[in-house]
RNA sequence: GUGAUUGUAGCUCAGCUGGUUAGAGCGCCAGAUUGUGGCUCUGGAGGUCGCCGGUUCGAAUCCGGUCUUUCACCCCA
């Protein structure tokens, strides 16, 4: 056997029963996007490599995919580095693009670039492919989708509500089941300081983020670990460990929190985003929890994440408010709020649980055998007639076996055949075939439509 | 980037401490059944055992490298 051909690591074919489902989670959330007045964005796989290196820190950018540049690329690149084998250094003299890591930043990069045409709140949606230089795992692709929604340009935290009524939709037409935790990091902050550890946000934000993965003590180990003095992990036991209802938590937090202004800050805007949110009876509970971090550092205030009830799967969507997200792009000022879907991890949990509506998977409703040129011609009229009524048709193309034409509609989970030869023709009616009861009858053309439907 | 793990027919996998011609199930093709799929029976095609090198009289089997799969860590969706 010749080599067989394969397709780069991480990176998968969707097959058509794939993508018939696929799509149909693309497009109950486009549609549900749409409701809400966001509207479709896309940009470039590639970007220039400066829009992207220095968005997600060191790490980030290690994983970044970078394109080489076109022609002898090797020319200018500096000899001493060449000699050196310096990969670090040449990767800027001979790759100037990358591929997108995420769809923030390129978005972004389109509002800084685009903000004269803009009209402000701006709010998109975006589905499009990210790719990640990371090594694969469980769950974990170097290419897969993101499906961003964002709105910037508004402060308002009725955007914040108007996101969790989206999740809210989004997943009650899924038919998943889900909970909706929210925290922010104005409260985070304030924890850190009240600790006495303000500078040290990120070494914590990241270790409490494990909480429920891998438990208080070794939280507390890796804290410990970082830096932190043991009387500020002491301090920080109490936080970690609150309990009790939404507005229990937060009545706890104010006095924890008494000392530091932005701690108050961000338990005054979760106060209202829950009482808001109060009023419009959503399916979906809103669980205030402390130890959701986020690691991205663009967030500055509320974060969500969204958890499936029903399967092991980690988070499957999340996101946040990113006060200066475009500033990095020389906007200043310009507040923005947004969510990401996990497409690939909604997908797993709906094949899971099979979530989909039976007409998602059927196809073809129709298939015509073909006994011949002359038969064959005769049925394409009568399935373009049938088409026209709305009904998906397929005629056989070639004049094979009988056998193998009806096994191909049997394989394919096509309803019905139509078996027009001369007889027929001659009479003006086709025989018709329920594959799923393998009953057939005579019937005349007009009526098809009805039987089938 | 670190540490493991996997690779044999289209697919899922057997193949012992190295020893003739590498097997099974499913799928595929053909026939039983010339205008009838699914079920059954019969027959057939299909593999340089991931790739490169080494040890050996002899390698799917042992060793090294490389790619790939899966998993954990880091990080993340």
């Amino acid at each position: 056997m010749a080599k067989k051909p394969s397709i780069p690591k991480g990176t998968r074919d969707f097959s058509p029963a794939e993508m018939v489902r696929r799509n149909y989670i693309f497009d109950t959330i486009k549609g549900v996007f749409c409701k809400y007045g966001y509207m479709p964005l896309e940009t470039p796989a590639m970007e220039n490599l400066d829009t992207l290196l220095g968005k997600y820190g060191d790490e980030g950018d290690k994983l970044l995919f970078k394109i080489l540049n076109s022609g002898d690329y090797l020319k200018k690149a500096d000899e001493t580095l060449l000699a050196n084998k310096d990969s670090n250094r040449l990767t800027g003299q001979i790759s100037e693009k990358g591929l997108r890591y995420d769809l923030t930043v390129p978005f972004a990069r389109f509002v800084v670039q685009h903000q004269g045409e803009l009209t402000f709140p701006f709010k998109r949606y975006q589905i499009q492919p990210v790719w990640r230089a990371d090594r694969p795992q469980k769950g974990r692709y170097r290419e897969f989708f993101q499906c961003d929604v964002d709105v910037v340009g508004s402060n308002s935290l009725l955007n914040e509500v108007e996101l969790i009524q989206i999740v809210d939709e989004v997943f009650r037409k899924l038919g998943i089941r889900v909970v909706i935790k929210l925290n922010n990091r104005k409260v985070l902050a304030g924890i850190a300081e009240i600790i006495g550890e303000a500078t040290r946000l990120t070494d914590i934000t990241v270790a409490i983020d494990k909480l429920e993965k891998i438990g208080l003590e070794k939280v507390n180990a890796e804290l410990a670990q970082k830096g932190l003095s043991a009387e500020a992990i002491d301090k920080l036991q109490p936080i970690l460990s609150l309990s009790g209802s939404n507005s229990q938590k937060l009545e706890q937090l104010k006095e924890i929190l008494a000392g530091s202004e932005t701690g108050q800050k961000g338990i005054d805007e979760i106060s209202e985003v829950l009482d808001v949110l109060k009023e419009l009876n959503l399916a979906t509970d809103v669980e205030l929890d402390l130890t959701l971090a986020r690691g991205l550092n663009y967030y500055t205030g509320a974060i969500f994440e969204v958890k499936a009830l029903d399967v092991e799967i980690g988070s499957i969507t999340g996101g946040g408010r990113y006060d200066d997200l475009t500033g990095i792009f020389g906007l200043k000022d310009v507040s923005g709020v947004g969510i990401s879907f996990g497409a690939d991890r909604i997908y797993d949990v709906m094949n899971q649980l099979d979530l989909y509506p039976p007409e998602v998977t059927s196809a073809t409703q129709l298939m015509f055998v073909n006994f011949g040129a002359v038969e064959a011609r005769y049925c394409l009229r009568l399935a373009g007639e049938l088409r026209q009524k709305g009904l998906r048709v397929e005629v056989f193309p070639d004049n094979a076996k009988l056998k193998k034409q009806m096994n191909y509609a049997h394989k394919k989970n096509i309803g019905f055949v139509a078996l027009v030869g001369e007889e027929e023709m001659n009479k003006g009616i086709v025989t018709l075939k329920d594959m799923n009861s393998g009953e057939q009858r005579s019937v005349k053309p007009e009526e098809i439509a009805e039987i089938i439907r």
